[in-house]
DNA sequence: TAAGCGTGGGC
DNA sequence: TGCCCAAGCTT
């Protein structure tokens, strides 16, 4: 059985396989990913063709560090509210903030309002197919551009999400996780590692992070279903635990964001504008509670209407 | 570069 | 039960 070279000491000094060892990796993998996410992708709703490019933008930014099942129906009821990005871009940003529900991350809401916003006015009212223009597009970054050219466009890009680094992390390099940020050897592995043809390359994206979610996952992988585990360098090794610093958790209880969550709540759920009192009643502390309303309004999720008087916002935010 | 930013499900 | 994690972006 083939198999993917030993990590070389000129791959240990760069944090990578280098590119002959990544042109090997290909060979061995993309017919088996490919042909295992022929089998086993999920039929979801912005990867068919009716979702088209604004679905499949709607989705990339509610998925965004958001599992597949909680998006589901928020995105059925954003996409038949807000067909188009003019359709958006038309009500007030708060009305996106309030149909984002409890997905979380709601400044997602206000800069998937505010791309629709520039997508409307500079090109057109069409979600545009160049990446440099996604790139240019708030909320938009590396990943979502690279996304939204791959699956909307067929176009040959790098995708790289959560998924698809520790897949790679794992079959090629032989580590159990990705660093937390993404680095130079990881995009040079990637972009090795993409068919040349267009077609295949936007297939190979979808079907890597597919294999990343649904076999590949974080904790509890399902080697035994992994379509190249006698190709895997992770497992190969031994399936060596992570060794190396401790990767970024995330503090929530007691912190702002808990705060400003809670508040939103309350303006979410509310028809109108609403009373300073309803907002106290969500936290004891006062300094706190201030700071985080603060913040709320200076990102632009909370406006002001008069004295002790607040609603989801009517107007954009002004820019910082 | 690292910290801040929501929410809820699974183990 | 807590902790870990989920198709990241911005500053």
């Amino acid at each position: 059985m083939p198999r993917i070279p030993e990590t070389t000491d000129a791959a240990r000094s760069t944090g990578g396989p280098n590119a002959a060892d990544a042109a090997r990796a290909a060979g061995l993998l993309h017919e088996p990913i490919l042909d295992w996410f022929e089998e086993n992708a999920r039929d979801l709703p912005w990867r068919r063709p009716e979702a088209g490019p604004w679905g499949v933008m709607v989705s990339e930014f509610m998925l965004q560090q958001t599992p597949v099942s909680r998006v589901l129906p928020v995105y059925e009821q954003w996409t038949a509210r807000w067909p188009t990005p003019a359709a958006l871009a038309a009500d007030p940003p708060g009305e996106a903030v309030r149909a984002w529900g409890r997905l979380g991350y709601p400044r997602r809401a206000l800069r998937l309002h505010a791309a629709a916003t520039a997508i409307t006015e500079t090109h057109g009212g069409e979600v545009p197919e160049d990446h440099a223009a996604l790139l240019a597009l708030p909320g938009v970054g590396e990943y979502t551009a690279a996304a939204v050219a791959s699956f909307a466009f067929g176009q040959r890009h790098a995708v790289m999400d959560t998924n698809v680094r520790r897949v790679f992390a794992r079959a090629v390099t032989g580590v159990e996780y990705p660093a937390n940020a993404t680095t130079a050897a990881e995009r040079r592995t990637a972009h090795a590692l993409l068919p040349d043809d267009e077609t295949t390359a936007a297939r190979w994206a979808a079907a890597t992070m597919e294999l990343g979610a649904l076999v590949c996952t974080a904790r509890s992988p399902q080697c035994a279903r992994c379509p190249v585990l006698a190709h895997c360098s992770w497992r190969l090794a031994g399936s060596p635990p992570h060794d190396g610093p401790p990767r970024r958790g995330q503090t929530y209880a007691g912190t702002d964001r808990q705060v400003r969550g809670k508040l939103l709540a309350v303006l979410r759920e509310a028809t109108g504008p609403v009373p300073q009192a309803a907002l106290d009643a969500v936290w004891d502390e006062p300094v706190q509670r201030a700071r985080a309303l603060d913040g709320l309004v200076a990102d632009g999720l909370v406006e002001p209407v008069a004295d002790g008087v607040y609603r989801l916002p009517l107007t954009p935010a002004a820019p910082r």
